[in-house]
DNA sequence: AAAGGCGTCAACCGCGGTTCC
DNA sequence: GGGAACCGCGGTTGACGCCTT
């Protein structure tokens, strides 16, 4: 993959660039069409040795970074729509400051974007600082409303977005469930989040799925989405044909294997419906803002 | 009109993970 | 197996513009 440079002399990280010799700041024009223009012709190879070919007096981490957040030509400029904005609270509330996780849900948006979005606009209107579980350390002191989240749900909330970050950390040869836990469990315990609670009650999904009580989702080796209640045996399972699971979209049958199961989980989580009581305070706030495309 | 406060966002920094030798 | 080289990520900083007083 990577090319080795000469055998280094030294213990420990290298600077990644003589300090000295590089500029810091905001990038020119001039820069810039340097940088695509290059990269357009070349690739950009190994940043490390780029400025030099490329003839900029950057480092090669700076030159990444204007390239991946600013310049790329697939980057989506502009306001975020509702829909990305419920995007990335739905996936920070599991995920937590994953912000390359996150942004690998939504096209044409850097990391870096939605982090900078996520500090600035969104999480103001989280009735409840501490859905920012992630953050939560800076967050401590921070006024709790009466309009919170309950408790229990909040706890669920981070439980599911452990077990989220620890599959998608997973290698993918481990993806397989473990032995003294059901495949599905993680995967439960987004479900009775209050986010997947809320996604319960959506009439949309009950629409498609006869959801018993307790209901949760497992997911199964064969191609089928099946919904069970906590503990049912497998004949009490209601098996979902693959055509009928049209709520979302975007579950194509060949996604419900275990192998794809975090991607499962995000795109249950993803797959909230709008008018989910959930989201509601992301809609009210929303109306000021009169950004959306 | 000027000064200070605040919000936004591009860019930087440092660390961890991965790959290669 | 260990170290070097490199990349990518998340946290932080700083410049700039807008708003308020």
């Amino acid at each position: 993959m990577k090319k080795r440079g000469k055998k280094g002399k030294k213990m420990g990280r290298l600077a990644c660039c003589e300090k000295s010799e590089v500029k810091k700041g905001a990038w020119t024009p001039e820069e810039d069409k340097l940088l695509v223009d290059y990269i357009t012709k070349n690739g950009h190879g190994t940043w490390r040795s780029f400025p030099k070919l490329a003839g900029l007096r950057r480092c090669g981490k700076s030159c990444r970074l204007r390239w991946t957040n600013y310049l790329r030509p697939d980057i989506k400029r502009g306001a975020f729509s509702f829909e990305e904005e419920q995007t990335i609270f739905q996936l920070h509330s599991v995920l937590g400051n994953k912000w390359a996780t996150v942004a690998s849900r939504l096209p044409g948006r850097t990391d870096n974007e939605i982090k900078n979005y996520w500090n600035s606009h969104l999480r103001k209107r989280i009735p409840n600082q501490s859905t920012d579980l992630q953050a939560s350390s800076a967050s401590k002191s921070a006024d709790t409303k009466s309009n919170s989240l309950p408790t229990a749900h909040m706890v669920e909330l981070e439980s599911a977005r452990v077990e989220a970050n620890a599959k998608l950390s997973m290698d993918p040869i481990n993806l397989s469930p473990p032995k003294d836990l059901p495949n599905c469990d993680y995967f439960l315990r987004a479900w009775n989040s209050a986010a997947g609670e809320s996604f319960q009650k959506s009439k949309d999904f009950n629409s498609v799925i006869k959801v018993e009580s307790d209901s949760v989702v497992t997911m199964q080796a064969d191609p089928t989405f099946t919904v069970c209640s906590t503990g049912a045996s497998a004949d009490q399972r209601c098996k979902i044909e693959p055509e009928e699971a049209t709520n979302s979209g975007s579950y194509s049958p060949d996604s419900y294997n275990v192998g794809k199961s975090s991607d499962i989980t995000l795109d249950l989580l993803l797959d909230f419906p709008n008018d989910g009581e959930y989201l509601q305070y992301l809609k009210g706030d929303s109306d000021d803002d009169s950004s959306y495309t």
